[in-house]
DNA sequence: ATAGAATTTGCACTATTGTTGCAAGTTTCA
DNA sequence: TGAAACTTGCAACAATAGTGCAAATTCTAT
């Protein structure tokens, strides 16, 4: 079975178009995604609320994760296995190439944990590295 | 001297009501402010498109740094001295509380460096994590 | 295979966020 | 104080994001 339909199906989703297609761009990608990219990349065949929604569902679902940056336009990306609904395990450090521009998930790099001032809770971190990739050099 | 007028000059700023408003707002804020915290707490006096340019200008100057999110509103706070223009050094962890909603620089918590796949060359590292703040709990 | 229920989509509309050129206004500095 | 340099506000534009609702699609149980 397509690897795309069987991720819906785990996740008690409607196999559709759209979402197969999304689906299937992240799988192929090599880094991580923002909304423009998957317009860009299915030719408008979707509205874009559609992409939206579909972004939108995938994250609570904890299929994709988001990742932060500083020019707003969130980016995502596909989650490894340990996420599951509405809780996500994207403890991974990410790469922001400055030549390629491309965001890779490192995600055999965890986040380090750091010694926060006395009462503060940590629940989730994320860490992002710029810099020149591999491929880049 | 008031310190907001200390720090345009030692950064060759004209002084201007805006930019003088805008860097108190800074000084008093206990955490990073976007755009439309600036907006809101200035009454609208000034023009968004000057507000936009104000924050522009004081990163290139390395008087605020910006800080990465995953909801498409880019932060801001203030840089400690380190900071200078066309070069900032704010590699200290961010956090987010998840109840306050407010964004703190923790200055004495250096980001962590972390050991990368073979290849990649890091430049700069940011770090967010999110959680419950010491007021909060 | 199919009908009805549930879900998803696309459209129209609205809101928010960010950018640019240019004339008028302000600040700086000699 | 006056000319040069810089900053601001306006208008227009562009990109990005969110909502309600009717039509279309998908799912489920026959």
């Amino acid at each position: 079975m397509e690897q795309q339909l069987e991720i819906l199906k785990k996740n008690g989703l409607s196999v559709t178009e759209g979402r197969k297609k999304i689906l299937e761009l992240f799988l192929d990608a090599d880094g991580a995604l923002a909304h423009a990219d998957i317009e860009k990349n299915t030719d408008a065949a979707f509205d874009r609320v559609t992409v939206y929604r579909t972004l939108q569902t995938f994250v609570e679902k904890g299929i994709i994760h988001q990742i932060p940056t500083t020019d707003n336009a969130i980016l995502y990306a596909l989650c490894k296995d340990r996420c599951e609904e509405g809780h996500h395990h994207d403890e991974h450090v990410h790469f922001i190439c400055e030549r390629c521009n491309k965001t890779i998930c490192l995600d055999d790099v965890t986040v380090p944990a750091v010694k926060l001032p006395k009462g503060f809770q940590p629940l989730q971190s994320a860490m992002v590295v710029r810099g020149i990739c591999d491929d880049c050099r």
